[in-house]
DNA sequence: ATTTGCATTGTAAACAATACAAATTTATAA
DNA sequence: TTATAAATTTGTATTGTTTACAATGCAAAT
């Protein structure tokens, strides 16, 4: 269980709340696995029969619009989830493609944007490599 | 130009050269825009009247995994190709999209793999927000 | 000249993501 | 409460990217 529920979640980040969007907030803080979009609307069809994928797709890229979650392009084959939104950063194995959460390196947040010519709202850092458990099994 | 030409860079990552990747390459070394597979193919497609789309998807990727070039999914609506695979960060503009190469702060690159549980291959840093030309212009 | 193996091509298919309009639900005001 | 408006959800149709795959081409080796 979080110590934020759901609801709360969403009124804390501006969003109106909904059966839907509670639900898949909620499903965002209580599986740390980094879903896509077609994992989180199989897993809630049990409870949410009528609902729909579109709904998924809007409810998740809303949340990334407000914050309240991060939307993750590391892997080039889907576009992932992650409920945690304070920073850090992931790994991703290539061989077995599970994400990690890894601690964000010092200094990633402080880049040097000679001149300010941008405004930096997002910082991104990952890996990719082999995971120990990938290392130890044979070449396939 | 580029002072390694793009024979001796395909040489020089062992891939088997060929008209048609020495093309490819030539066009990642002498255009520093992060081009899509279709930018790529649409500009190729004066020179090779014959170039099959498929041919650049898999020339790509196998740049990519020989380490002669990086793929970049920063952006959740396109992959992008970059020639220069010396370690650099990007910026990523939310609203115009372009991309733009700046440094990698220091430290990026030395993980705190707690326990050294994962072999770490590529290290990947960008930044989302908007560029000056961006800030300066009203709203959309 | 044949064989071998890799590279390329082009079509077909898979798949993710979006657009859109109808239906539903929720909120607001009379 | 009822009516009206606004927001949300739904489901289908569509778009567009990426992959699969089989056929073909090409070049080096035998």
């Amino acid at each position: 269980m979080t110590d934020r529920s759901a609801l709360d979640t969403l009124l804390g980040y501006g969003i109106h709340p909904s059966v839907q969007r509670i639900a898949i907030m909620d499903y965002l803080l209580t599986h740390r696995t980094h879903p896509t979009v077609d994992e989180v609307y199989v897993a809630l069809n049990k409870e949410i029969p009528t609902l729909s994928k579109t709904t998924v797709y809007n409810t998740l890229r809303l949340f990334a619009e407000h914050g309240a979650a991060l939307m993750l392009t590391i892997d080039e084959k889907k576009i992932c989830f992650d409920g945690v939104v304070k920073p850090h950063a992931h790994f991703m194995c290539r061989r077995c493609g599970r994400l990690k959460d890894v601690e964000l390196p010092e200094g990633a947040g402080t880049l040097q944007l000679d001149g300010a010519d941008f405004m930096v709202e997002e910082t991104h850092v990952y890996y990719k490599g082999l995971c120990r458990s990938c290392q130890e099994q044979p070449q396939a």
